[in-house]
DNA sequence: TGCACCAACGGGCCCAACTG
DNA sequence: CAGTTGGGCCCGTTGGTGCA
């Protein structure tokens, strides 16, 4: 029978899941009457299942993660016996074919075998959705299950932008099952398009805003599973094996960033905004450093409405090549003014 | 100036083994 | 047997180099 998983159980760069707690703690004590809630940049999703007593609206705009985002917090009905007896099918096959996967990836982030098992299920998931054997809420479980597994034993150093040479592939292909919520509110919506293109189109109570705060893009980052999730078999290149991105580039990576900032909280209608930015303005290497300046986040949020401050110590993620202190993760509050 | 490519290893945590 | 040590698993984000 399967092992089961959850939504922390994905290495995802600027994961929220440890400061929970503290977003938790901000909105508790200084919101009121919250019933919708927008997660704009959702990534993984961690941020919004710690909402889930409300209604909820995430947006990614990496297919991968609103797969996810669906699977863990869509309204769909879904039958846990149904995905639980397709993934220990799966976990028991031995799959030796070629396939899009082990064309393109054997022996890079995963073994020639595991490519082919990764090909052969994802394939198999789009044959039983197209058979209608499975609805749309148990097609993305059974995504996020294989982006899971993959995950788990992918040869990298958490993300994608490489994988590590001359290692081992000593970890197998072991899908787990999906614990989501089967009594998610009946309203809640996953969208998949650019966060600035979508703020103007909801209304809610409060929108928490995480956006990337430095150069390195997610679609970069996370190719790979953007491929498996996409499952358009594009041609890929150079020795990562990426696909072209050019449509995924988020304009918060560069050095618009505080334009595309500017436009987004102009857009929004709420009563409460929350941003989630570091305090590495100037700490590090160049691609590194944050895209927003201090300066530019009070000006473009005490234009909407009053400002707070939130800061709690994080500690910085460290190889022992950098030296990097005082890292600060810092909730900014912002209280909007009423709109005539 | 931006990004493609490459991947390093500190530290938290769990648990078994050891020690007094 | 309670307390301590340390092995090993796991998580995670940034630096360096080179080229367009």
């Amino acid at each position: 029978m399967a092992k089961s998983t959850n939504i922390n159980n994905r290495r995802y760069l600027g994961n929220k899941y440890k400061l929970l707690p503290f977003i938790k703690k901000v909105v508790d004590s200084e919101c009121t009457d919250i019933e919708i809630v927008v997660d704009i940049f959702s990534g993984t999703g961690a941020v919004a299942s710690a909402f889930q007593d409300k209604q909820l609206i995430t947006n990614d705009i990496l297919y991968s993660n609103y797969i996810s985002n669906f699977a863990w917090f869509s309204p769909r009905k879904y039958s846990r016996k149904k995905i639980e007896t397709i993934i220990d099918e799966y976990n028991a096959m031995v799959i030796n074919e070629e396939n899009y996967m082990t064309i393109n990836f054997s022996n890079t982030y995963f073994s020639h075998d595991d490519c082919s098992k990764i090909g052969y299920i994802r394939e198999d998931i789009e044959t039983k959705y197209a058979n209608k054997e499975i609805n749309e809420r148990e097609r993305a479980l059974l995504i996020t299950s294989l982006l899971y597994a993959m995950d788990k034993i992918a040869k990298t150093c958490g993300h994608y932008d490489a994988y590590r040479q001359g290692v081992e592939f000593d970890m197998h292909l072991e899908l787990l099952l999906p614990e989501a919520s089967i009594t998610n509110n009946k309203k809640n919506k996953c969208y998949n398009i650019d966060s600035n293109d979508l703020a103007g189109k909801i209304v809610a109570d409060l929108v928490y805003i995480d956006p990337p705060y430095n150069s390195r893009q997610y679609c970069d980052a996370y190719h790979l599973l953007e491929n498996v999730a996409r499952w358009e078999k594009p041609e890929v290149f150079g020795v990562a094996k990426k696909m072209d991105r050019t449509a995924l580039k988020s304009k918060y990576c560069t050095k618009s960033a505080a334009e595309a900032f500017d436009d987004l909280i102009k857009q929004l209608k709420c009563r409460y905004i929350v941003l989630s930015y570091n305090n590495m303005a100037k700490k590090g290497n160049d691609r590194s450093n944050a895209r927003i300046s201090d300066d530019d986040i009070f000006r473009i949020l005490c234009a909407k409405g009053k400002v707070k401050v939130f800061s709690e110590e994080y500690k910085a993620f460290t190889t022992g090549k950098s030296d990097i202190e005082d890292n600060q993760e810092r909730l900014f509050l912002c209280i909007c003014n009423e709109e005539e």
